[in-house]
DNA sequence: GCCAACGTTGGC
DNA sequence: GCCAACGTTGGC
């Protein structure tokens, strides 16, 4: 089983919706490494840190699952959507999607400045510097220490 | 294939 | 709102 890090802003879609709606489409990734770990790597059943990013502070917020296989982004089809892709083909799309499920909220949310501050959280990529990447691996040491940070 | 210009992310 | 750190685009 592998563990991520997926970030969302809260005003965008926050771990509230995701409990709300149990389950979601990854929608809208328009970044090649982050599709790639979507596409290539991510398997039905991994988990996944939900994180709130351009919050403030930002913090892992919550807890979920891959809930399905990777399939096509249908924004990029969709030519009224900001995520069109003109490029993209149904034959040969260019971005994958996977399906996200709630799985917990966080009781504590973990704050970024206490993932850099805390020496069992060094190296997550999050807390790198300049670290834009929308959806991160996460080791599964670094992944059940935030469980038992946040539950 | 290089790289300058430009756009975006996201912490602060 | 600022800006550092990247990613992408497109001319050459």
């Amino acid at each position: 089983m592998n563990y991520w890090l997926m970030k969302s802003e809260p005003s965008c879609y926050s771990i509230d919706d995701l409990k709300k709606d149990k389950k979601t489409h990854w929608d809208s990734i328009r970044n090649y490494q982050a599709r790639n770990f979507m596409r290539d790597d991510m398997k039905v059943g991994d988990r996944v840190l939900f994180y709130h990013s351009n919050a403030n502070p930002p913090h892992v917020a919550g807890f979920a699952k891959v809930a399905s296989k990777p399939y096509p982004d249908p924004t990029q089809f969709d030519k009224k959507s900001e995520y069109f892709d003109p490029k993209s083909t149904t034959e040969n799309p260019r971005w994958m999607l996977v399906d996200i499920s709630y799985t917990k909220k966080c009781k504590e949310p973990l704050n970024l400045a206490d993932i850099k501050i805390n020496p069992k959280l060094s190296g997550m990529v999050v807390a790198q510097r300049g670290s834009r990447l929308s959806i991160q691996p996460v080791s599964q040491k670094h992944f059940e220490y935030v469980e038992k940070m946040c539950l």
